[in-house]
DNA sequence: ATTATACTTGAATATTCATTCAAATGTCAA
DNA sequence: TTGACATTTGAATGAATATTCAAGTATAAT
């Protein structure tokens, strides 16, 4: 790391009281990772509309089972998933609301520009 | 890729009806990928509260000039952030509001958890 | 018990991407 | 026009991660 002269010290004093910390930055990038790939805000999205299993979700992105599995346990442990299991099947829903208001934000955002 | 029987056919149409088109969740998932990285939302967050030069951001995160200088660029590639020339110093801005206005609700989401 | 179905899991691969390092560009001052 | 400063750029490295493949659970039906 080389040394670095700032060159507005007052402003740099003002925004460091002003940002959050670095752990609610840090956790708040994290679920931004989640939604930054295709796949899994496909499967969000899909959700959003209709109670699916597995099957039904790879076959609407026509991904393998495999691959689905893994980006719902991903979905899952960022609790932005919930699933039920009937006899074999195991069915996904969204986890909340807010991450639904979300979505519709963002979508209005892209919009925008 | 194997071959797959989804169960639920009458939900998987109705979804598909009803999501976006994929052209628009992939924009909208690398829009979060950019916003998926700490250093990129410290940025963006430290630029919600004032015009900062390269070296006042690297100072403020505690990087090189040059791992900031290539966060920006990702940044500016993707309109969040612009920037202005004053003799040798290159100021940086958030490129507009709404921006500003998503990362407040995304924070929301985070605190209700 | 055995087989089939639905899904999960873990290791391996391949790709993406953040940071570093060294060199280059642009601006100003002497 | 030489030197110093502020920042950018491109190649290289290393870490993170999406998908595949093969094997492993869990449930139900025969």
């Amino acid at each position: 790391m080389n040394e670095i002269t700032p060159h507005h010290v007052k402003d740099i004093k003002k925004v460091q009281q002003l940002i959050p910390n670095y752990n609610i930055i840090t956790d708040l990038s994290d679920f931004f990772k989640i939604l930054g790939d295709s796949t899994r805000l496909q499967i969000l999205m899909a959700l959003e509309h209709a109670e699916l299993c597995v099957s039904d979700i790879a076959y609407l992105l026509n991904m393998t089972i495999s691959a689905v599995s893994h980006q719902l346990k991903s979905l899952k442990t960022a609790k932005l998933v919930k699933l039920r299991r009937d006899g074999k099947i195991i069915y996904y829903t969204l986890d909340d609301d807010h991450i639904n208001k979300l979505l519709t934000v963002s979508l209005e955002h892209m919009k925008e520009k």
